[in-house]
DNA sequence: GCAGGCTTTAT
DNA sequence: TAAAGCCTG
């Protein structure tokens, strides 16, 4: 039998693995993961850091079977198909802009060598769920229920009979930018084991109050799995299977809430499949005409958590200092940046993007339009988050705060979100609130006011 | 073309 | 309880 190739990209992991699968029918695989210098370069250390750490862990679970090279995919890929003699080269379907255009130069460049496309990093391929009337959805709901009804297969383990084609040259894997760099976020192990173990404590011991810790980001109540979705080191389907099981000890409802969080990752991504403009600028031209600022101070105070609300600038602050920003906050300063301080969402977009270690094109940049109300279900009025309200109902006791901005922990309680009413509230220089919400808000209607008219 | 519905809110 | 308008069947 042949040699085939599998090309790893946002699936590092070998159980559950479609492609691999595939590989493996066909003969010896040739496991290989490039470094490619034009994603580097968008990432971030943090991102970076992650996308290393699981290409590490690849390698040791391939028994160093795995060939590391740097280059252009284009060039890369074909060379390594002739250096090992490989007849055919398996891939994951890659559906992102970016990705879909590489694919299509890779696909090219490798001439008679077939590049075999088999599943996806999603629980339904983007593209293959369509309304009644043949068009893709446009809503989350009815998307959602037909993501039901489509359903999925079973997950399989690691490929039976699953040999490594013998070595060619590899390169060693990267030491992390962060290696060395001081107050470097502390960051979790990205591999198929770490996501195991999280999986299974979040089974275990979160899933029956997910539908409302979900919301604290003063509590560890969220799955944590974003950044092994994000390189693969686990399919979402191996986390849909036992979900069944798990429903009598934590609820329908909280198993249901899981399971409709990985069917908004497909969802956005159905929309990018359909839509791959739609990454970088507006989905829907409901406010093409609304009126941002352009960016300037305001925006650099956002991105340092130095806007004077408490509440954002933890969000920010964890940002920078965690890698990662919960998903309630997300929502809280993305409002602040797009209706506080009027500024078109890429901005905001583009800075969680390169820190956020879970950033993902497609769920990140229609997060930010559905807040914008340029995305799916355009509702902008519904949408003028409170920044004090949504502090004290989600962080009732003001710990998140206080465990991100140390200027403000000398102030107990939940009054910490309004540091303003509390005597001594800007001891420890805490800024001032660099705009007042409740003027802004109205500007925001304002301005929406006048693109709808 | 109609009715029902739309993740995450505000006051 | 209100906020605008479009998606979906």
């Amino acid at each position: 039998m042949a040699t085939s190739m599998l090309w790893f990209r946002r699936d590092l992991r070998l159980a559950d693995h479609p492609a691999l699968a595939a590989a493996a029918a066909a003969g010896p695989v040739l496991p290989v993961f490039v470094l490619d210098p034009g994603l580097l370069a968008s990432a971030g250390p943090v991102r970076t850091h992650c996308l290393l750490d699981a290409v590490r862990h690849l390698r040791r679970s391939t028994d160093g079977a795995l060939v590391v090279r740097t280059g252009d995919p284009a060039e890369v890929v074909p060379r390594l198909a002739r250096e090992a003699g490989a007849g055919s080269v398996h891939v994951s379907a890659e559906t992102t802009p970016y990705g879909r255009r590489r694919d299509d130069r890779v696909r090219a460049a490798l001439g008679p060598v077939e590049l075999v496309a088999t599943g996806s990093p999603y629980v339904v391929t983007p593209g293959r769920i369509r309304s009644a009337s043949g068009d893709p959805y446009q809503v989350f709901s009815p998307f959602y229920r037909a993501w039901l009804e489509q359903g999925w297969s079973e997950p399989e383990g690691r490929p039976r009979g699953l040999r490594w084609a013998p070595p060619v040259d590899s390169e060693e894997v990267p030491a992390s930018p962060l290696d060395g760099v001081p107050d470097a976020p502390e960051l979790p192990e990205v591999s198929e084991a770490a996501a195991q173990e999280r999986y299974q404590l979040f089974v275990d011991r979160l899933l029956g109050s997910y539908p409302t810790d979900r919301d604290r980001p003063d509590r560890d109540g969220t799955s944590q799995l974003s950044v092994h979705l994000k390189y693969g080191t686990v399919h979402p389907r191996t986390l849909l299977a036992p979900l069944r099981r798990a429903a009598s000890a934590a609820g329908e409802k909280a198993v249901d809430r899981f399971r409709s969080e990985l069917a908004w990752r497909d969802f956005y991504a159905d929309v990018v499949w359909h839509r791959p403009d739609s990454v970088w600028s507006d989905l829907k031209p409901t406010l093409a005409t609304i009126e941002y600022d352009e960016p300037g101070e305001q925006l650099q105070a956002w991105c340092a958590g130095r806007t004077g609300y408490p509440v954002v600038d933890a969000g920010m602050r964890q940002l920078l200092g965690a890698g990662w920003m919960h998903n309630r906050v997300r929502m809280i300063t993305a409002s602040f940046l797009v209706k506080d301080l009027h500024l078109w969402w890429p901005h905001g977009a583009r800075h969680f993007l390169r820190h956020l270690r879970d950033g993902d094109v497609a769920s990140n940049n229609h997060g930010w339009q559905w807040v914008a109300g340029t995305g799916t279900d355009p509702s902008p009025y519904f949408r003028v988050f409170n920044p004090v309200t949504q502090g004290r109902k989600f962080d009732p006791r003001g710990d998140y705060v206080r465990r991100w901005v140390p200027e403000l922990r000398h102030v107990p309680g939940a009054d910490v979100h309004e540091p303003w009413t509390v005597e001594g509230g800007y001891d420890h220089g805490y800024p001032q609130r660099i705009v007042d919400h409740g003027h802004e808000r109205a500007e925001a209607l304002r301005r929406y006011e006048l693109a709808r008219g």
